[in-house]
DNA sequence: TGACAATGAATGAACGTTCATTCATCTTCC
DNA sequence: GGAAGATGAATGAACGTTCATTCATTGTCA
């Protein structure tokens, strides 16, 4: 079995394809994108793709891999963020920040799909919300703001929580019409995020008034 | 232009192949499953499934509705249970009753995922889901649980949270381990509804205990 | 009742198309 | 010149869809 392909080699053409990828993938899906698709997108030949990628399914790992890079990247920054509820905000919002509409939601939410059948993809997409969820955990019992009020739930519980409305979100976001601006649909998960905020982290109770 | 379906004869020949049809979609995905996996499925012959259905976007289509009905029966059930705790455990495990692993939240991913690129799709999925928030909009109002602690927020706004959790989990779902039974899928669920449910009509404030 | 006609559910081979993949060929640049 | 980069026509498998054909069931009439 001799090494398939080149891997390393001219690194700008392999994130050229990728990024044509993206864009077909989420126009189209995993599936019904075509490898003519990509290559038109990319601005290059079919056959060029092959002395890059094995075949599809190497682009579509490979696009995988590239997404958890991006999430790790996020993470990076909801790390450096001031406050727990700025970090919070750049986790709802990292997907809503392209130009084109709706590209990475749709993406993740075809990644999903594609995870509960290929078991490869399973794993990768398992490792990433894993990673993603402990250092969301970590952020929270280094928070201040968390040391108030948790409800008696435990970090990890509250991350598992905050992932979840995150990906919910996301779903969401996927059924938003193609003519709202990512200004609008950011604006959508900023205001749950600070109604998930102020419900897990406020400390001051606001009960019953009614 | 004749009526190019029957439509309404035979409503179990419909059913059948609706019923492969969930199988190989959840098994392969809308657009990688055939439609000679579908008449498998069935056992049926393929020129069979074009007598009852006019193409394979009708079967979608036809999938998409059923999945309408099936929400709008499990939020009928949410609305007729005593408790408003037990309203949302049934919201949150109707998807991991079956036999069949993970079929139905990998359906759900997998209409979504859909729902990104075909707009008649995005418009029914953003209707069974506006129906199903505005169900349990109404059974916060209604609730007694919900009458003290409600952290300031509405009905409308505690109802798109839990929704937002619910698809998260769900999406969760679709990563678990095959081998996973449908009743630990389910104990998983239920672990974040009450924590979720805690969190959110808790009466006694909880507060502080470090 | 029994012979015959009519029906339409069901079949699956065949068709046209699309797609992933290959490879002979051409271009570039040292 | 030649090694590596790039092309896109060619290939064959797989797909959605069609339709001529079969045949059990039902209806008709003596």
């Amino acid at each position: 079995m001799p090494q398939p392909q080149i891997e390393s080699s001219n690194p700008d053409r392999r994130s050229q394809i990728l990024e044509a990828a993206v864009v077909c993938f989420a126009k189209r899906g995993f599936h019904q994108a075509s490898m003519h698709d990509i290559s038109a997108e990319a601005g290059i030949s079919v056959g060029l793709i092959y002395r890059y990628f094995e075949n599809k399914e190497a682009v579509i790992s490979a696009m995988a891999d590239r997404h958890k890079k991006e999430i790790s990247e996020m993470l990076e920054r909801a790390r450096q963020a001031p406050t727990l509820l700025e970090s919070l905000e750049i986790l709802f919002t990292a997907h809503c920040c392209e130009d084109a509409p709706q590209v990475v939601s749709a993406f993740v939410v075809d990644l999903y799909a594609e995870a509960s059948r290929n078991p490869r993809v399973a794993d990768l997409v398992r490792d990433v919300l894993q990673t993603a969820m402990d250092g969301v955990t970590e952020l929270i019992t280094r928070a201040p703001e968390a040391k108030n009020a948790t409800h008696g739930l435990s970090p990890i519980e509250l991350a598992e929580l905050i992932f979840a409305v995150a990906r919910g979100m996301l779903m969401f976001d996927v059924l938003r019409p193609h003519q709202m601006t990512a200004a609008e649909r950011r604006e959508r998960q900023l205001e749950v995020t600070r109604r998930l905020w102020r419900l897990l982290f406020k400390p001051e109770a606001e009960l019953t008034y009614a």
